[in-house]
DNA sequence: GCAGGGTGAGTTATCGATAACCCTACCCGA
DNA sequence: TCGGGTAGGGTTATCGATAACTCACCCTGC
């Protein structure tokens, strides 16, 4: 790879007056701009991002930790965080923790070693404490997306994730669905608390008690929830409805009712948090509350760099970004 | 940040045994390493990996490009290659090209600048050919994915397009199909010119002349084709089928369809290339020639590090992966 | 008693770039 | 003619780490 002596020395100049043609500073004689410009193209010279890092101390690279590259919802995301850090000139590095609180802090640590200028966190969960009072530690800026973390203060863009759950739960009870089951992320996450929290209120504003039978806690992970939903559908007062927690959690079920013999919605409606992406294009089946991913990426990313740059005010900011409710096919009536 | 210097200081040892004992090389003995561990930990020193990099000229981080992110076959092929990655230590950088050749040549030039150890590519098409030749120019290994460029010499991993087209082309004329339109990648990427390829070879095995009048190119963004539909729809003899280039456009031509008051199969079957992620889970529709997205990522990873690692035979390998024809209800046959 | 060899560590140069300081013309006005 | 300002560019140290060499010490065997 050619260096900035070898163009300095094909230009007849100083290293260093190659470094403020590059960077355009100093005072430069259009002259020597063009000679050295002349040697950097015949050279095909590159500059040498992670040296100059090492000097300015800033890498302008930032990362992206999501917590499941396949789920539409984290990749739109995802894009809309990419097309904010290119606008200001930042590289991504992503990575991926798979709800896992080991795959994070493995992730943590190589963003501590590259020394990135700022992470972008969707946190796995609870534990994720730890990892980010780390960053803290290091000086390390970052903003937490989706879900909140107790114990950490910072920046973040979060979904009401209350007020979804509520208009989902209201919607079904609107139908006239008086059993509803829920199947939920871990309590370990503050999304599952709050859409949890969301499902109560709309219940009890109804009238309706809470059964703690029909409540579990599987984790966002992609799962087909057979067992429970026997379980569910043995009981005496068996479930009309079930609200699952996120995408994944909704196409388990609708797979394992299914399997079941049962139907969607005619033997029971499933309705759920996050649109599917491509499916919601052509077969708008799930009843569901979509977040607007790209704003969480794009947001995230903007609160992150300006944080960065030292724009921000310093008080912490706290965006909540409102879920869309959308009827579809997958809810009807229960049948009486 | 903490630096080795800190850590040999406080450890009363030089730089140069912290750095031993960092990456276990040399000899050093079980006191000073117990005191250098010491120190690092009461330190919380971590490792500056840049530093590292600029001597070792090596950096750890792989690159991968690829045309789409929010693609479910790119995400899944995103998450091959990350796992790959991260087997071997290799840290990911993500790029997006948009199918954008202008969008890809920038991210080359910050992928050179970054000095990554090699790149994990899915060109935007023919015109890639400048941007892999600056790669190879500078000595930065890749691996081709998905897509061919003419010209370019290097491992590859590709699906089977012309074989995939066949199959999808032959089941649309099993099931009595006799006038099927094609809407196309454009003809600057290499997979669109396979698919075309295969989707004659199977009309003119079976009798069938191509008509250009129900060939088109759209590239394979995502686009609703209504002018082409309407013309499509309007001609004497109006095809009974679509033959999509990839899911995004399938997507589109349902959409456009249904807009016209067409349904699919009744009216319009409708096949296209790659799976479409959560949607085939509970809603099964579209018949496609699904790829394995996931294997192309992981052993395209695997390819790029063994040559990186020179592990790899001097000649290239190219590893052609077979699509497989799932047939479901967006296919039937025409209305006679 | 001493050459020879292995142990455990330190010294110095280097990777590619930039910051901070320094130097030399040249120009201009008093 | 001389002091001082400025344009244009060079020198040196430094970022954090590692490679390659060096060195002191102790042990061993003849």
């Amino acid at each position: 790879m050619t260096t900035i002596y070898d163009v300095a020395r094909k230009a007849n100049v100083s290293a260093m007056t190659v470094s403020r043609v590059i960077n355009n500073t100093g005072r430069i004689s259009d002259k020597t701009r063009m000679k050295v410009r002349h040697a950097m193209e015949e050279l095909h010279y590159i500059p040498n991002f992670m040296a100059r890092s090492l000097v300015v101390q800033e890498t302008k690279i930032l990362s992206l930790l999501i917590t499941d590259i396949t789920n539409p919802f984290f990749t739109t995301l995802a894009r809309g965080a990419e097309d904010a850090a290119k606008q200001f000139g930042y590289r991504l590095m992503f990575g991926n923790s798979d709800e896992d609180l080991d795959k994070e802090k493995d992730y943590v640590d190589m963003v501590l070693s590259t020394r990135v200028d700022g992470v972008l966190f969707a946190p796995a969960g609870d534990g994720s404490l730890t990892h980010l009072q780390k960053l803290a530690k290091h000086n390390v800026p970052f903003v937490i997306i989706d879900r909140t973390v107790p114990g950490v203060e910072c920046d973040t863009v979060l979904g009401d994730s209350r007020t979804g759950a509520r208009l989902l739960t209201e919607h079904l009870i609107s139908l006239g669905h008086r059993r509803i089951a829920l199947i939920n992320g871990s309590s370990q996450v503050s999304t599952a608390r709050d859409r949890y929290a969301g499902f109560v209120e709309a219940l009890k504003q109804s009238g309706l008690a809470p059964d703690p039978q029909l409540s579990a806690e599987t984790g966002y992970k992609p799962i087909e929830p057979r067992e429970l939903l026997s379980r569910w559908m043995a009981l005496p007062a068996k479930p009309t409805a079930v609200f699952a927690a996120n995408n994944f959690l909704a196409i388990g079920v609708i797979r394992c009712l299914r399997d079941m013999g049962l139907s969607v919605p005619e033997d029971v409606s499933v309705v759920c948090f996050d649109d599917l992406g491509l499916e919601s294009a052509i077969n708008p089946f799930l009843t569901v509350a979509a977040q607007p991913a790209y704003t969480f990426g794009s947001m995230g990313m903007q609160l992150l760099i300006e944080r960065i740059r030292g724009e921000a005010a310093p008080e912490y900011r706290s965006v909540v970004l409102q879920p869309e409710l959308i009827v579809r096919r997958s809810s009807a009536p229960p049948r009486s």
